[in-house]
DNA sequence: ACGAGTATACTTGTATACAAGTTATTATAG
DNA sequence: CTATAATAACTTGTATACAAGTATACTCGT
């Protein structure tokens, strides 16, 4: 039963997060990360030990996961899910899906306020690229997309953005953190993506965003298979992958 | 602090359910319903009394609630959002956005068995209809649009549907029980519209599809003003309605 | 050696107790 | 009568205890 010794979960974000969030995080990044391997049985009680906490907060997090569909709870124990290649594609489905109906909503609306909230977030990026803070520049990728389906108001689509996000945030977190130091490159395409997203915002030109949204699907692609390799390669859960 | 005298979810539907599980279904159509008016605190004490549950349960119920939208936990307590027009559509814009979404998955892949399981839910409609049960024909009804949707064997398309169908079961289940008696040829409308749905699946035609959803959604429509009508016209949650 | 039945060590679901913090009320001073 | 301070009555979050059920392991009989 070896201790959880470092957190995946940057603890800044956690400043007034309670015991049950707490575990939360730190759980689905281990499970994202591929640090729990998926088809792992997870017990309430041995989580509670292992986290130092009582079974409350545990019982909480891992409902949380379940709803976000890293683990699946059944009779004894909850089983680990994972997120594999097809869970990155369905995932990457979903934001395609909302983020075209999204764009819809917009096309219709002013969308002054949004594009200047959304150029700040983007400068956020650039000086979180400057000091090479993978974290800060994960966390404004991810206010950035939750800026823009946030404008609609749309009380449903933001239902599946809350369910969406956390995984979206670990996966974009990760991901930052390996890519951040090597590939120049990589980052300054994702930035000049996000232009061409404001852009398709601003002249309400769907070829653009259609454009912009598959540019970053491709890129988050890319990173995919890196992920696997780096991270799964050591814990040796490789039986269950097979293609 | 008056009992909760009878209970407005089938209690059929929870013969293995948990006191959690329960508490739940039940809280969920009390709000959809009108009985608690939107703007209503909840407080995890006064509930688990009102009850006779401890405050596990109550808490259990709140967190899957609030990820369905119907309550917004905040400090002091739980404030009751309900649903209006505005989150009717919502929830039939995201129906319309996962089914399209299945669809043009379906039209790739063999739908032989999904169009014989879906003949044998219209025929359980059928049935429900001849004896007048509106609970079993909201059940078939619910279960006919989740037999789709899982057909395509998508995860995280099925985590949205984890969402909304409580609430569209909800509604379907208060909708019909109002008008399975009275207006005969509103059900007939629906299960030929189900059908149409059928015959869009056995020959991919998206034509068909789109009037098919279309319509379906209409007749919902139709029916909103009505549940308004009957449901919060007693309670007299009449003063945030406005238009 | 092997199968049946029992005992034990798990599991979850629920109730209850306590701590820390927030709100409302009440009492007191001006 | 009003403003302010203190107390009392709430709130949630967490820990702990217990009950009921399930899987595993072990023992006993054949």
């Amino acid at each position: 039963m070896k201790e959880p010794t470092d957190s995946l979960y940057p603890e800044k974000w956690l400043s007034k997060a309670s015991a049950g969030e707490r575990v939360t995080c730190e759980l689905r990044m281990r499970i994202i990360s591929g640090l729990i391997e998926s088809g792992t049985i997870l017990s309430e009680n041995k989580l509670a030990a292992e986290y130092n906490v009582s079974r409350s907060p545990i019982r909480e997090a891992l409902r949380v996961l379940a709803n976000e569909n890293l683990i699946r709870l059944e009779r004894m124990g909850a089983i680990v899910i994972g997120i594999k290649e097809k869970e990155v594609e369905e995932i990457y489905d979903v934001r395609l899906l909302i983020e075209t109906f999204v764009f819809e909503r917009l096309v219709k609306i002013d969308t002054a306020d949004l594009v200047r909230e959304l150029n700040k977030i983007l400068e956020m990026m650039q000086i979180a690229i400057k000091y090479k803070d993978a974290d800060e520049f994960a966390y404004q990728d991810v206010l950035f997309h939750e800026t823009i389906i946030r404008a609609i108001d749309h009380s449903y689509i933001s239902m599946i953005w809350n369910n969406t996000k956390p995984v979206m945030e670990s996966f974009i977190l990760l991901s930052m953190r390996m890519h951040f130091n090597e590939k120049y490159d990589d980052i300054s395409r994702i930035v000049n993506n996000h232009k061409l997203y404001i852009d398709a915002i601003k002249t309400k030109d769907r070829e653009i965003m259609i454009q912009s949204l598959h540019q970053n699907f491709d890129d988050v692609q890319g990173k995919v298979d890196d992920l696997w390799m780096s991270q799964r390669m050591l814990s040796k859960a490789w039986g269950q992958e097979k293609e």
